[in-house]
DNA sequence: GAAAATACTTGCCCGGAGTGCAAACATGCA
DNA sequence: TGCATGTTTGCACTCCGGGCAAGTATTTTC
């Protein structure tokens, strides 16, 4: 493992980071990135948690004192994707309209370093159900919390009680939509982060949010968006 | 097992239902009756394939050409309930605005016999991970299908190809508001399937098409919507 | 700075999941 | 009846996931 010989509290990191929560984030970071490492070389499903393990330099015990799967630790990919996507969200005005917010904080997602990642797992998880079972759960844990940021939020602006039905079905379709949105873009540009592919992505997260926000009022969606490019 | 002596070919079963085909029918039957119930009696996670194999009558190894886990066993009562909305769907008239079929269709679940054993999982599943999470993988599936559903419909009534962001960013939020209805109502009710409380679920079902037709216009979300009873 | 308290890692071991294989058994068809 | 085809079952094997206790690193206390 040989954790970096650092004396602790260089940067100015507040909460001093101990030698301890140094070498833990370390170790976490050294299964996620072994484990994406076999996933690209081997494909999915073909190694084990031993392999990941051997790969970052700890025993098989230790990986599941951090992960109880390999799923988990590829999902902590995609659980640090949808957390940028949370945090802008919660940065927006709390006056703004909700839409507005939700389709802000999606196009900050379509960015390089933040959706590369997150692009491969998606086009390897397309064709392996194992994995993208526990994308679905990334995902729905994300809208979890999004509904707890938009409760939040109302409970400011509001009086009484927020309508639990509009919340959940808000935040539900927004991330319905997002994920459409990805999901056409992977159909079209097959997870390439160009920018010119990024510059689809982020139409499509605008249109889709344009679409839900207009209540799908077009009764004629033979009209694919352009492609600009 | 004991597969009922009937000579085949009784019923007004068209396809010739074959003697292999009812008994295969009726030990799928046995396996998810048995988990359903071991389920209900040990709750999640307390107890094995082996289990629900012994109390369905058949081997451990016979439970896996059924079903690949224990969680896919007890899913495929989820898939049931929304197999039953997918037919009412395709059953709506071309015509119509896809929302309002959306509707009709969703509406159509809150029957006490179709409710009832999914009732019972959600509100089992409500606090087992492992269950919750192939219910997701449920919702998911019958997502795709309402997008080839879509696809299809659209491809009779428009010249061009389809949009494909229109078709998977409805079908996503159709489905989430669906969900979103249901949560609200186990908050609820806690699936207790009495008329009234059915009639809330219905009730809850139309308003989430509603918020969705509108683009969630309201921008005060403090206004729940009357509990009719 | 040494010793005690605390946190993390590891090996050992166990029960359960899931699957390939081949033998036994049931059903369909001629 | 007898053969072809499909289904069930036991067996053996790998992998998962986690409890436990001994060993190692870090932090705290004096």
């Amino acid at each position: 493992m040989s954790p970096s010989p650092f004396p602790s509290a260089a940067s100015g990191d507040p909460g001093v980071p101990s030698r301890r929560e140094l070498n833990k984030a370390a170790t976490r970071q050294a299964i996620t990135d072994a484990a994406m490492d076999l996933l690209r070389t081997r494909g999915p499903g073909n190694f084990t948690v031993e392999d990941i393990a051997d790969a970052a330099g700890i025993s098989r015990r230790t990986f599941f004192n951090y992960f109880g799967s390999t799923e988990a630790a590829l999902a902590s990919v995609t659980f640090g994707f949808l957390d940028t996507a949370l945090q802008q969200f919660r940065l927006r005005p709390a006056g703004e309209p909700i839409l507005e917010s939700a389709r802000a904080a999606l196009v900050e997602l379509a960015d390089p370093m933040t959706v590369a990642p997150v692009a491969e797992l998606y086009s390897l998880g397309q064709t392996n159900p194992q994995l993208s079972r526990s994308e679905l759960e990334a995902w729905d844990h994300c809208t979890e919390q999004i509904i707890d940021a938009a409760r939040e939020r109302f409970a400011l602006t509001a009086a009484g009680d927020v309508d639990e039905l509009y919340l959940r079905a808000l935040a539900g379709s927004v991330i319905s939509c997002g994920k459409a949105a990805m999901d056409v873009w992977f159909a079209r540009c097959g997870g390439d982060l160009a920018p010119e592919s990024l510059s689809v992505l982020r139409q499509l997260l605008i249109d889709s949010m344009g679409l839900l926000g207009s209540g799908f009022a077009s009764h004629s969606p033979a009209t694919p968006s352009p492609d600009r490019h």
